[in-house]
RNA sequence: GCGGGUGUGGUGAAAUUGGUAGACACGCUAGACUUAGGAUCUAGUGCUGCGAGGCUUGGGGGUUCGAGUCCCUCCACCCGCACCA
């Protein structure tokens, strides 16, 4: 009886749907455990062998929980709006709606195609109406809420609004507008647009204005991945930013509570560092400038380093920044808007990382230094941002690395404030020393100087102490139409929310059918075409549509309780599942989805929906794999002759990746050769043209389809039938084969390195293919997909089964008595399979049950008091043999996973002797093996008398005698 | 540029707390069985040296009886940087 992994496969993947084994209860005696992965984008491509790393990890350890006791939740679903189904649709007119669900089908059936334990009645999809009504439900929330600062909570608006007919907002100060300051009077007396307007200042929900890539040509606003360098991808027309009236969500607000409650959370260090950087709590002073000529005018900066406010020799302004036009002197005009001109064209990241060139530009304005009272020259440069602090910075250049730059650049002359510790080349960026050339600030110690400057400038009344984050409010609108709508309706220009607005209608506001896809007029979205959508009984309708990150903010919540029409999901379901306990995903969403989602779980726990207040317990990253490239090298003729001819009649010529680095070499005879076998191709196809000859070797390289490829060697006659025009390509070989270039790449349809599971499923099967995965390494790093070792997991497969099954009499397990030496095998390998995936080592948990089979055919063990347990251990990696051994072998009738996962036992995995590594300086120079109870003394004894180390000693006297127990022996002479 | 990660044989990797570097596999070499082998089994396999031995965890330096592991420094590659999801 082989092992036929296919038919075992499909028949107990019937089985566990035709049982639901998979279906999970929320009414259970049980521990609750709540298992995440990512949920994935359902792309065209399909599900590539990267996917799965983290799904067969998460599958093992909620098989695993299952199988000690808890009710795991496990779910799956498809984050299914998004910008390429929208991109596609441009492309081909087919409908978002149509290509997203073909794609879903295509992944569930890989995903089913793997084994893994999602109860598919609890899936969620973004994009249908029943979800997207409670990501636009709990838009609403934040839309009606705002942060009450003293009790670090969201609150009701409504709450606000009786607050300010009460006392106006002394007591609670605009987190948009901190000037802005009205009392109980002022705000009777203000129009419903005016009050309006200031509420929206204050929601968590709220829109203001950002800048946007702009393509005129398009008509269209374009997301970050559509600009490469510098233009458009579709088309290369040029983009410019541009200020668009946007949807906010008020992250900032929360910014101390997601720094803080970081610590309660099991996230990997660099996880955590990752949030903390991205959130950029700085303390520092915002201090005011007086701008010269401009009584009522100043710049505000903010700095981390009051302390070198005397060392401030010049302002550096954003160019966007509102006072550069009002400012700027008419001799330099011109040049300012030449260079806001230069600045539109480059993007955040671009100006950010430029700092071998500077650039800037000198408004002619200046401003007065508070405290020497001396003239202070204003410039803009594009090192300066303007979403960053308040848009300007004092700039120190003997204190900052930027600002030195920039004066040296532009000849600013530099004021020391740090003595012999600035030398002239390089700013002083340490905060040790004294201050001199200081005003007040002479003699202090940098350690103490920031806060004596604090307290100076308070007193001067210009400034005051100012905590600042680097972390800007979410950008929450995208003009698009392949996403949420949003539940908004302006009358009047007013946005309301359609929960304010009579008959405004129930939710979902749903997302109507297009025909196409162009965006509106004035860089809105396609919505904005849909007039009799835009326009309901009363206002206009938002056409924006929400980001991708909407859905996928509180999807896990969804799962809990995903068919209710009533909730989000009801409080029993929240209260029992709470948060997920363990979520695996990879760290490229370190910063946007993980901050995104604990944003909207702060929220929602604040307005008493849910009763705890982070989403993720425990997270798990899991590493990215990459595509592994291969390449071929065409020759491009490079001739010499008199008359043109047409080279398309010339073969064409593909040469092995040892010939190409040996013509890089210069390889003499190589390119003789070569050009040979071209020239000889030449005369065959033109016999009457003697003055066509080769001059020299010319190659261009592309990537080829890597099912075309077994390692490095190109199956010559696969790609000669992958595509019509290869059918008649020749070959320059090296041994007879064609070898093909490699290199790391990410996996990508257009790269040809995209590998389906399907295909390694049904070569090898689900189970060799988990375990292979697993097999790769650990479950964190990032590598490129390699499928030459899936081999040895196949054989160990196979010979696990031999234990079992014998080829002719099937099978062949006995009721003898276990050995000590078989127990012993059986259960070191439960003990290690148990901590390695309690560890989350799946990769060593695989080699264990290598190592037991091997040890086990050595000992030619067919016993069931072995193998049973050995089936069950073995579960949440190959389910499907699993079940098998368990139903078909040993004649049980209910499924595996309802077993208790084996417990060992303590007296067959420990050992009472060690064979000791003895070392002599350092160096393993014998084993020797001793009971782990022996005294020191004895030992030591033993060891130096010895010959062999004796021999080491070289007869000199023992310095130290290191002895530590179970690990090892070292004598220091 | 900033932030985070990774680097160990020909290859994927192991070494859980500073304690025998290379477990387990792939590949390769030789052999057995076989009509056959892309099945199975046996032996070998970091580099170097006839050998005793020496060398070896990206490079350089340090701490320690002992460093892949800790510290300093340099290099290479990967991920993120706010409209890809």
């Amino acid at each position: 009886m082989e092992y036929a992994f296919s038919t075992i496969e499909n028949k107990w993947k019937q089985y566990w749907k035709n049982n639901n084994t998979y279906r999970v209860s929320n009414d259970s005696s049980k521990p609750k455990y709540y298992i995440l992965d990512m949920f994935p984008y359902p792309s065209g491509a399909g599900l590539h062998v990267g996917h799965p790393l983290g799904y067969i990890a998460s599958d093992i350890y909620a098989r695993y929980k299952r199988m000690k006791g808890f009710n795991v939740l496990h779910p799956m679903g498809f984050d299914a709006f998004g910008l390429p189904a929208e991109q596609y649709a441009l492309e081909t007119g087919q409908h978002p709606a149509v290509t997203t669900e073909k794609n879903i089908a295509r992944y569930k059936e890989q995903l089913d195609n793997i084994g893994f334990c999602y109860d598919w009645e609890r899936e969620v999809r973004t994009s249908d109406a029943g979800y997207y009504k409670w990501t636009q439900w709990i838009f609403l929330q934040l839309f009606h809420s705002w942060y009450d600062r003293k009790q670090q909570k969201a609150r009701n608006i409504k709450e606000l609004i009786a607050i300010f007919e009460k006392e106006g907002n002394n007591n609670n100060p605009c987190p948009d507008d901190d000037k802005l300051c009205f009392d109980a009077k002022a705000w009777a007396a203000m129009s419903e647009k005016e009050k309006r307007d200031t509420l929206m200042k204050y929601r968590l929900a709220f829109q203001g204005y950002a800048e946007v890539w702009w393509c005129e040509a398009l008509g269209t606003v374009l997301a970050n991945d559509e600009v490469v360098n510098g233009v458009s991808e579709r088309g290369s027309h040029p983009v410019i930013r541009k200020q668009m009236r946007q949807w906010f969500l008020r992250i900032t607000e929360y910014a101390d509570r997601l720094l803080t409650s970081l610590d309660k959370l099991e996230w990997s260090d660099a996880m955590k560092e990752m949030q903390r950087n991205w959130i950029g709590k700085s303390n520092g002073a915002e201090i005011r400038f007086d701008i010269q000529g401009f009584a009522d005018k100043h710049i505000t900066v903010f700095t981390t380093r009051p302390d070198t406010i005397f060392g401030a020799d010049f302002m550096v302004m954003a160019p966007e920044h509102e006072l550069v036009d009002t400012i700027t002197t008419a001799e330099q005009k011109e040049a300012i808007a030449e260079y806001k001109k230069y600045v539109q064209s480059r993007s955040e990241r671009e100006r950010m990382a430029e700092v071998k060139q500077v650039t800037g530009c000198f408004t002619g304005a200046y401003v007065t230094h508070p405290f020497t009272r001396k003239q202070v020259p204003i410039w803009i440069s594009e090192y300066v941002l303007a979403g960053y602090g308040t848009g300007a910075i004092m700039a120190v250049p003997s204190g900052d690395d930027r600002d030195h730059a920039f004066a040296k650049h532009f000849e600013i002359p530099i004021t020391n404030i740090f003595g012999s510790n600035y030398h002239g080349d390089f700013a002083y960026t340490e905060k040790s020393g004294t201050l001199e050339n200081s005003g007040f600030l002479n003699g202090i110690d940098l350690s103490k100087a920031i806060d004596v400057a604090i307290r100076a400038i308070v007193d001067a009344g210009i400034g005051k102490a100012k905590v600042n984050y680097k972390m800007r409010d979410a950008g929450f609108s995208r003009q698009r139409y392949w996403g949420e709508p949003f539940p908004i309706v302006y009358v009047n220009g007013i946005p309301y929310a359609t929960d304010e607005i009579e008959n405004g209608g129930e939710l979902p506001v749903e997302l109507p059918m297009v025909e196409n896809y162009k965006p509106g007029p004035e860089g809105e979205g396609p919505l904005a075409n849909v007039t009799e959508w835009v326009n309901p009984d009363k206002g206009t309708r938002e056409t924006n549509t929400m980001p991708g990150y909407a859905g996928s903010s509180w999807y896990f919540l969804r799962y809990m309780d995903p068919k209710n029409d009533t909730e989000f999901a009801s409080k029993n379901a929240t209260d029992y599942w709470r948060e997920v306990d363990l979520y695996i995903g990879g760290t490229e969403h370190a910063v946007g989805h993980l901050l995104y989602s604990r944003l909207w779980t702060k929220a929602l726990y604040d307005l008493g929906h849910i009763s705890f207040e982070e989403p993720f317990k425990k997270l798990v990253n899991q590493g990215m794999i990459q595509g592994s490239s291969r390449f071929v090298y065409r020759n491009l003729y490079s001739v010499v002759s008199k008359e043109d001819f047409d080279q398309g009649s010339l073969p064409l010529f593909y040469l092995s990746k040892g010939i190409i680095d040996l013509i890089e070499k210069n390889d003499e005879a190589t390119i003789i050769d070569v050009k040979a076998k071209l020239n000889t191709a030449i005369k065959i196809a033109f016999p009457n043209r003697d003055d066509i000859q080769v001059l020299d070797i010319k190659y261009n390289s592309s990537n080829v389809d890597v099912s075309l490829v077994n390692g490095l060697e190109l199956d010559i006659e696969a790609f000669k039938k992958w595509r019509p025009e290869y059918a008649d390509a020749e070959f320059i070989l090296e041994d007879g084969k064609y070898i093909c270039g490699a290199e790391v790449e990410k996996m990508s349809k257009s790269k040809y390195n995209v590998v389906n599971p399907d295909d390694i499923v049904s070569d090898f099967g689900a189970d060799t293919f988990r375990m292979y995965e697993m097999f790769l390494g650990p479950i964190d790093v990032s590598k490129p997909w390699e499928q030459k070792g899936i081999e040895g997991v196949h054989r160990f497969i196979k010979k696990m089964w031999r234990l079992y099954a014998n080829e002719q009499t099937g099978w062949i397990v006995t009721d003898e008595a276990a050995t000590d030496a078989e127990l012993k095998v059986l259960h070191k390998t439960i003990k290690k399979i148990g901590e390695d995936i309690e560890r989350f080592s799946f990769n060593t948990a695989v080699s264990q049950f290598m190592i037991c089979v091997n040890e086990l055919t050595s000992l030619n063990c067919h016993k069931r008091a072995i193998l049973e347990p050995l089936a069950v251990l073995i579960t949440p990696f190959a389910p499907h043999l699993a079940e098998e051994l368990w139903q078909n072998c040993f004649g049980n009738i209910t499924t595996v996973l309802d077993t208790q996962f084996p417990a060992y036992d303590v007296k067959y995995t420990t050992d009472n002797s060690k064979m000791y590594p003895v070392a002599v300086n350092g160096k393993t120079r014998a084993e020797m093996e001793f009971a782990l109870d022996m005294e020191q003394a004895a030992i030591e004894a033993a060891v130096l008398a010895d010959e062999t180390i004796q021999k080491w000693m070289e007869g000199k006297p023992v310095k130290k005698f290191i002895y530590v127990k179970g690990k090892m022996i070292n004598v220091v002479i």
